[in-house]
DNA sequence: GTCTATACCGCGATAGAC
DNA sequence: GTCTATCGCGGTATAGAC
């Protein structure tokens, strides 16, 4: 792999391990096994390499989204693929990939800024298609705000990080989102079709099996 | 007022605004009006300093949350002391004074983390009191895991500072809010009492009303 | 395209005078 | 208790050779 890509995968790890402002270019060049001359030969600075660093996250965790998302299109119960997001498997302790630079400074520049609310944006209008799905099923009540909803499930998951960090436990995120699925199933009314087997909106959440990679929020 | 809480305030004013790695020890000094010696003097250093400026923003911040949750005990209804809590002004943009923290390398620190660990332990502790009553009232399903709900309820407002930033718009946190508390009504039975007048937990967030100080999350 | 050498600055802390 | 002077270190970037 060329020496710019290793700088990008470095950049990477290291903003969702630190954050902008503790990552130094120095400790960028050390883990992508690059030195100073590569680093200012591809990118202006620091700025610029993150900014592209966290473009190419944002492409990698909208695409786990959508791809969570996009069975209702084929007629999946829009509640069960909201519950699919909610309990897809996440490193709690870590927190958000783009989500956690929203407490820093730095998302006052634009170019960090960007790629962060891109993200957000294409989350809220892929679950808002969810919602907007159960709307028009009769499941959900006219006179609920949709968009509210939306940033409710959404602000719920990264709230849950930052409980799991601030107690170094895990499960408070499981636990939030365990509450927040609970209370959305008392707003939605059960699908009209016959299936009243195992309902998969009871599943656990699935922090707990770190089995499979996962790209998103 | 001596230079010790001078720069005690000046601290958590920095922290509140940058975070505990953007902060520096010159930086305070100089918003507190104070020199290297006092700082030295009274402090062993940065982390000595951050940590008593947090256990004060924490207890601030817990009694701000249990006057709102008190009344409970002279029979005020507990999902109306929930809308209170999930209403209070807030702002956004700046983030929660204690939770900002949760996204930093420091968080890692015990001097940090306590503090901002008593403070949410604090808040789970009195959001509970009121979920609890509801539970005692026959308002909630026996099978609600209520600890769940109330990390859930923390949650969303930890998220809806996330969202806010993000987007630059602070109207972001209120939208999450008014979502979750439109899950929550539709879990929680109606009170018993006769009024069914104006509901007080239709009241629009309160993070447009920017009149008085506020000390919680 | 990549390397090494170098520069400038601010961070966090210490020393010692007053 | 507070001041100024100083130190060592690492962050971020530039220069110029290869």
């Amino acid at each position: 792999m060329d020496a710019k890509q290793r700088l990008l995968d470095a950049t990477r790890a290291l903003l969702w391990e630190q954050g902008y402002e503790s990552t130094s270019p120095r400790a960028i060049q050390a883990r992508a096994g690059a030195g100073q001359g590569s680093f200012y030969h591809h990118f202006t600075g620091k700025l610029d390499l993150a900014s592209q660093a966290l473009d190419q996250t944002c492409d990698a965790m909208l695409a786990s989204v959508d791809a969570l998302v996009d069975a209702i299109a084929d007629g999946d119960d829009p509640l069960r693929a909201l519950a699919r997001y909610l309990s897809q498997p996440r490193d709690a302790l870590r927190g958000c990939r783009l989500g956690r630079h929203a407490a820093e400074t730095a998302i006052d520049l634009p170019e960090i800024a960007r790629p962060v609310a891109r993200y957000f944006d294409g989350l809220t209008d892929a679950l808002g298609r969810c919602v907007a799905r159960l709307a028009a099923d009769g499941r959900l009540a006219p006179d609920v705000d949709r968009t509210a909803l939306v940033d409710a499930l959404v602000a719920s998951v990264q709230g849950g990080y930052v409980l799991a960090r601030v107690h170094r436990d895990p499960s408070r995120l499981d636990a939030a989102l365990r509450g927040t699925q609970t209370m959305l199933r008392a707003l939605v009314r059960p699908s009209g079709d016959g299936s009243t087997g195992d309902d998969p909106t009871d599943s656990a959440n699935a922090s707990t099996d770190p089995s499979t990679p996962h790209e998103d929020s």
